[in-house]
RNA sequence: GCCCCGUUCGUCUAGUGGCCUAGGACACCGCCCUCUCACGGCGGCGACACGGGUUCAAAUCCCGUACGGGGUACCA
């Protein structure tokens, strides 16, 4: 009888999960799930200086969000409080001569070449003279803690972890983690090491990209203030003193720049549904076979199916943002009407209070989210797209030499505008302001007049309306828009545009 | 520098010695559909890093080179 798997991931509570962790939780949680084993969660806050119980937090509730669950719920355990169960192993190793004082700090003997055989990258071997004996817990400065690497093999055998699945920035780490563990007479977990995820320009995705990219933008702009923000502190930003994320924000919102996505937190506020992402970031670095790439409804499911450690990839991947943006949109189209409709609403409901009106109103939702269920990749683009809605009429401006707006109602000596002003006739003359009935009249001002068709009446209603040529099909769009709505920028429009020069 | 790891279309990948004139997906291009934008359908472009071996046979095994990633912290 083998042993039942228990599995792990464990964060270092110092900022928000990034989405290259929460693959790694989602490959660790996935191999525990298929195996009928358990999956635990540990805080490894040993860096006092940098770790925050905030930070703890937000990390659990991403973790929760993408739709992962842990079997130490209610008691994840933190390295800060542990420190009786590492100074029991530390004196055993005192004793037994494996580790002594050096100054303050406290080393471990490293005497002997260790090979163990990673589950993805297969037979390693580390020589004894490469190897040097590491400090495993920290001196005065470091508050007397553990080290990482002491912590961690404590805390896995503690546990009772039998496959430690982690990124690979630790296969070098592995050896020590093995000695400690021979000397202290733990069982040995299986490692899988897993490849990390890039940018598109081959650097390594890191929480700093976001200082990077504002950095960057505020430089080549000549920004020289930001409200909110201490200008000393701006110019140690803009000299690379610190990384500080506030200070990359603000310049953000200054600048109108979209910093990168690379939390999970980040991916939520863009709009993207959490079983796509995890779809997506198993992909990076894990395939079903078969050539399957969408996971279908139940992504979380497929995978605790599927996944196993032999079909882990061994090379770094490139964050592919067009193929998350196209699983995203499949996704969207493909959810039931109901279910669509209660994520735009949150989504809405909390970041785009401007929508409340159409969120709050049971008929005008159903049909707006009809209008945009097919046309948006994420939820944050329906906001984008659809802003017209609910903006004020001043905000939409008519711009004559913008190429759309040129061919929808300028062109054939303003031949669009001349229907825009007949058809608003009609549609003034209209009781029923309905989609079937907008959508009759609209086809059938077409065929009186000799129009090519539809979209003769449509595009320019569709400048008129939102200052482009583009919106949902155009009778969802004017019953959302609403009559007295309608007419008022139909007026504006013509105002705009047909002033003879 | 030293050590560890890796290298298939632009990108993510399938491939575990013959099924490979290398399959899929995203992106891109063309056509169709169409009231716009999307969706959808059909088609196209496009890769085994390089050089040596081993073998009847290599994308698959071995060696070297190049390139990339990681480590080399009282960070994790």
């Amino acid at each position: 009888m083998t042993k039942p798997v228990v599995t792990r991931y464990a964060p270092s509570p110092t900022g928000l999960q990034h989405v290259g962790g929460a693959r790694t939780a989602l490959f660790a949680w996935a191999y525990a799930r298929k195996h009928g084993g358990r999956f635990l969660l540990r805080l490894e806050d040993t860096d006092r200086a940098r770790s925050s119980d905030a930070a703890a937090e937000a990390m659990l509730h991403d973790l929760k969000w993408i739709g992962l669950d842990w079997d130490n719920e209610g008691s994840v355990p933190k390295q800060s409080e542990r420190l009786d169960l590492y100074n029991q192993h530390l004196d055993k190793l005192l004793a037994a001569g494996q580790a002594y004082a050096d100054g303050d700090a406290i080393r471990f003997r490293m005497n002997d070449d260790i090979t163990f055989t990673d589950a993805v990258f297969g037979e390693v071997t580390f020589k004894a003279e490469q190897l040097e004996d590491f400090i495993i817990r920290k001196g005065e400065t470091g508050g007397f803690f553990p080290t990482f690497h002491f912590a961690v093999v404590v805390d896995d055998a503690d546990m009772g972890v039998t496959h430690v699945i982690r990124g690979q920035e630790h296969l070098n780490n592995t050896p020590k983690h093995i000695a400690l563990q021979r000397a202290l007479g733990f069982d040995e977990p299986v490692y899988a090491h897993t490849a990390s995820i890039m940018n598109p320009d081959g650097s390594k995705m890191s929480k700093r990209d976001k200082a990077k990219a504002a950095r960057k933008a505020a430089t080549e702009q000549d920004l020289e203030t930001v409200a909110g923000i201490d200008d000393a502190h701006l110019q140690a930003f803009l000299g690379k003193e610190h990384d500080e994320l506030d200070v990359a924000e603000a310049i953000a919102e200054a600048l109108g720049l979209q910093l990168p996505e690379i939390n999970v937190a980040d991916f939520r506020r863009s709009g993207y549904l959490p079983a796509v992402l995890c779809n997506y970031l198993a992909l990076l670095g894990w395939s079903p076979g078969d050539n399957i790439e969408r996971f279908g409804a139940d992504p979380l499911g497929f995978i605790k199916d599927r996944f196993d450690l032999d079909r882990v990839g061994k090379v770094n991947a490139k964050f592919d943002r067009d193929k998350l943006f196209k699983f995203n949109l499949e996704a969207l189209v493909e959810m039931p009407p109901e279910d669509f409709a209660a994520r735009l609403g949150k989504h809405l409901r909390d970041y785009h209070p401007a929508f409340g009106p159409i969120v709050e109103n049971t008929v005008a939702f159903a049909a707006f989210c009809a209008a945009v269920q097919e046309r948006s990749r994420t939820l944050e683009e329906v906001a984008q797209q659809n802003r017209f809605f609910v903006c004020d009429d001043s905000e939409i401006t008519y711009d004559a030499t913008n190429k759309g707006v040129k061919k929808a109602v300028i062109k054939n000596e303003g031949e669009g505008l001349k229907v825009l002003l007949g058809f608003r006739g009609v549609l003034e003359a209209m009781d029923d302001w309905t989609a079937p009935p907008l959508h009759a009249a609209v086809e059938n001002y077409a065929t009186e007049y000799g129009l090519k068709n539809m979209g003769s009446v449509a595009q320019p209603l569709r400048v008129a309306l939102t200052g482009a040529p583009v919106s949902p099909p155009i009778d969802l769009t004017l019953q959302l828009m609403g009559k007295d709505a309608t007419l008022r920028r139909i007026d504006n429009c013509l105002n705009a545009l047909e002033t003879p020069a």
